[in-house]
DNA sequence: CTGGACTTCCTCCTTTTGGGGGAAAGCCGC
DNA sequence: GCGGCTTTCCCCCAAAAGGAGGAAGTCCAG
């Protein structure tokens, strides 16, 4: 038989990481090396234990878990990164590809799915639920937010006025009006509450 | 020694349910008797299993874990409800005890406090950690939304606009709004979006 | 270097929102 | 039955938000 494949487990929770550890146990070919429970932990058990996948929730203490992913795929490129988490919004799905991640899936998931995803990505696969390939598939269509609008749309969601943000960033009120009409086209909304709503619902800001 | 305390674990993470019951595994006084992922399944598992203590998520397919806790607690009084749950808001802690919870703990718990707890709510103790505690205190001084003015903030929660709001409810849109400024002062906002935002940030809405 | 995006601001205009206060009717508890 | 809350609506008013269109500068990619 082969070398199994070396997996480390990072998420915030004991009960998931023993959960999934327990999981992968029961498969002969995968040999759990360790847990982290945030962003530090994952770094430090990439250098010292050198797994082949790393499964990764996106809710991390020190940074979020898309952080982990991009700096662990920069230093380690052939360590793959498959993230595990309840869903969480379009945007995060997007974020997580984008740093690298072989795939998404979500928790609840069973212990064949698991097998199989790991497997998947260690030999260099992608692996996304159809639910889930709908939903990136669907971001990957819309248009970026820009800085400005993304600036504007974080501070709708801190629930501030035109006025203070134009005052927050420098700018004239009506640049703020600019901005504002723009994104509401690009989410598809007609007034702020509704992009604050949709953008806490896709993941681009999170509460 | 004496009879184990019989426990049932509900959540639709079946990683995670693997996780409790491998902690709990670890104390011979405790004895997993089953599993549920939705409402449905934890009613049928307090009837076929008799346990002593459930374990139960909030989210869950089929009408949220205070609702099961509702009707578990109902109809067999003696069996106690731990409810472990990532943070939701104070809204969810709240209903939860209301529901007839003995405790409410955030997943990511240590084996210890998990079994310090569960044997805490068996004598029928109550259980919570401080951090909840304070938010828990918190919720119970504030004063609850009258019946239509949860109907308004949900329909804000939505994007709804007063008059769309007032076509929706069958009254005036100046009652809407009348309605709007006193729930304004009840959650110490300004506007529908603060509003909107601190809904879903207290439980009280959920996206 | 041209086209497209982003950033910034402008004017003009309409609709919506929110604040204050008042008031009548109904219901529930003590 | 009285006080309190809820529900419903009214008035007046000010501020905020949003929609349309234009315009100028920057900056990057093809």
């Amino acid at each position: 038989m082969s070398e199994p494949i070396r997996i480390l487990i990072v998420d915030d929770h004991h009960a998931l990481r023993i959960g999934l550890a327990a999981m992968l146990s029961a498969f002969p070919q995968f040999l759990v090396v360790g847990e982290a429970a945030d962003t530090e932990g994952a770094i430090q058990g990439c250098e010292h234990l050198a797994p082949d996948v790393v499964l990764m929730d996106l809710r991390l203490p020190g940074g979020g878990g898309a952080e982990a992913t991009l700096r662990i795929r920069q230093r380690w490129p052939q360590t793959r990164v498959l993230v595990i988490t309840t869903y969480e919004g379009d945007e995060d799905i997007h974020r997580s590809i984008q740093s690298g991640a072989s795939g998404y899936l979500l928790k609840g998931l069973s212990s064949a799915e698991l097998a199989a995803a790991v497997e998947t990505v260690h030999r260099g696969g992608r692996v996304m639920p159809e639910a889930l390939a709908i939903r990136f598939k669907e971001r990957e269509q819309r248009k970026d937010l820009s800085g400005r609008e993304l600036e504007v749309l974080q501070r709708i969601v801190l629930g501030r006025s035109n006025k203070e943000i134009a005052l927050d960033l420098g700018v004239g009120e009506e640049s703020v009006k600019t901005y504002l009409r723009s994104l509401f086209h690009k989410l598809g909304v007609a007034d702020r509450t509704q992009a604050a709503i949709e953008a806490i619902r896709r993941g681009i800001v999170h509460l």
